[in-house]
DNA sequence: ATTATCTATAGATCTATAGATAATGC
DNA sequence: ATTATCTATAGATCTATAGATAATGC
């Protein structure tokens, strides 16, 4: 159903399958990670046994260890995925050195559709209380680093329009806030909400004109890395 | 330490604990609660053992079971224990009729200080996949009543600012993203920021001035009723 | 007699390891 | 020879139940 595809059959070395390949990716690594961010994600960590995970790939609950280690270095994998390009989008677009204004609307833009339109809602996986622990701590020394962006564009914008600090830490929370849409937002939906949340995060700092500016000037910077864009690919 | 609060020492029957008590309360039930408010909301709701909330009270694993029929039973209690006083308070609200930019700020500074006040971050909660379950159906039913309040007062202040309809759930998202914030937020900055969050919801929605109107407003509407001052005491 | 606790344990997991096996690659 | 899978299982849990015990209440 998945295998290869757009690229010739091969067979691959080693002891074959019991059950032929379920799931999309081109390595049983990326099987693998598929098949567990949809039950980390819709059971939870801790509730979901390896031995479901390899189900749902269609191998053996012992053939995960080829892979990967241990439990925790499948979730780790997981979550590096998600922080990585939106950190490199950033850095590309700090380049451009645009407005505090253009650069949190075009971050939050990026960011939220990255979240809404990839295959498993695995932006939910940060919020699980339970991957608070140290063995995880480059995650969230990553994710910590996007959030500071988020922060200091957002006090700059509020220096400007008069607003109370303590709203600097909502637009990087209505991003967030995404991942608990994710399931009751219709796929084409997705990107336009994505696009809401970032005219919201202005809203949220007192910024109230401008606006439509800010949206043409997003989909400018957002060009060809839209990630609805390379979602519909 | 905790027992009997502001009454004389009374003494139970039945047999004695091996331990003396170690959590407020002054039921085993309520001790009991608040271990597992604790376990639950740090260490996520299937990583938390019955033998580690029992030993959290102070108690035997098996002691627990004379309180809850089930694991999923104590949570579910918990559950409920967090959405009630609000739909309550909304019922109250309702009575006085207020206009619906005051209800949407009222709203959202009682739940925001109901959320942020709590002993432990029970609203984390409502966040972890595992408990989708179809056995948490009534606590499902009663938030997803509350969200609906939001959201029809989102929608006619919407109609109003003519800013576009995608933004009706965010006044909920934002209150509801306080629980990611609750750690990192100082205990005494709490109450504080739970009003701010109410002026984010309706700045989100495209209002702009009666901000420190609508703040009067909400602080006469909480009276007795704030859960900041209900905290305190 | 009633109650709240205790001890002990059955039965069902769950993760990770050891070692066998069935392919391909050289 | 190397690889990716398989089978089998050890050892460590974890939830929930059965039944004993040590208090108070009548």
């Amino acid at each position: 159903m998945w295998a290869n595809i757009g690229s010739m059959e091969t067979t691959r070395s080693g002891r074959p399958r019991l059950t032929e390949q379920r799931r999309p990716g081109t390595t049983a690594r990326e099987e693998i990670l598929d098949a567990a961010g949809e039950l980390f994600t819709t059971r939870g960590y801790a509730s979901t046994s390896t031995r479901a995970i390899a189900e749902a790939v269609g191998i053996r609950q012992a053939s995960l260890y080829h892979y990967f280690k241990t439990k925790d270095e499948l979730l780790s994998a997981l979550l590096h995925q998600t922080v990585t390009p939106t950190l490199t989008f950033l850095a590309d677009l700090q380049q451009a050195d645009p407005s505090p204004e253009q650069c949190l609307h075009t971050l939050a833009a990026f960011d939220g559709a990255q979240l809404l339109t990839s295959r498993w809602n695995l932006g939910a996986l940060y919020l699980m209380p339970e991957l608070r622990e140290a063995r995880l701590a480059t995650f969230w020394t990553e994710r910590e680093r996007l959030r500071l962006a988020y922060l200091d564009l957002s006090r700059i914008i509020l220096g400007a329009t008069g607003v109370a600090d303590d709203a600097a830490d909502l637009p990087f929370r209505l991003v967030e806030s995404l991942v608990n849409m994710w399931s009751r937002t219709p796929q084409p939906d997705r990107a336009r909400l994505a696009g809401h949340v970032a005219d919201a995060c202005l809203r949220v700092l007192g910024v109230t004109d401008d606006l439509p500016a800010l949206r043409a000037g997003t989909l400018h910077h957002l060009g060809r890395n839209d990630p609805a864009r390379v979602g519909r690919l």
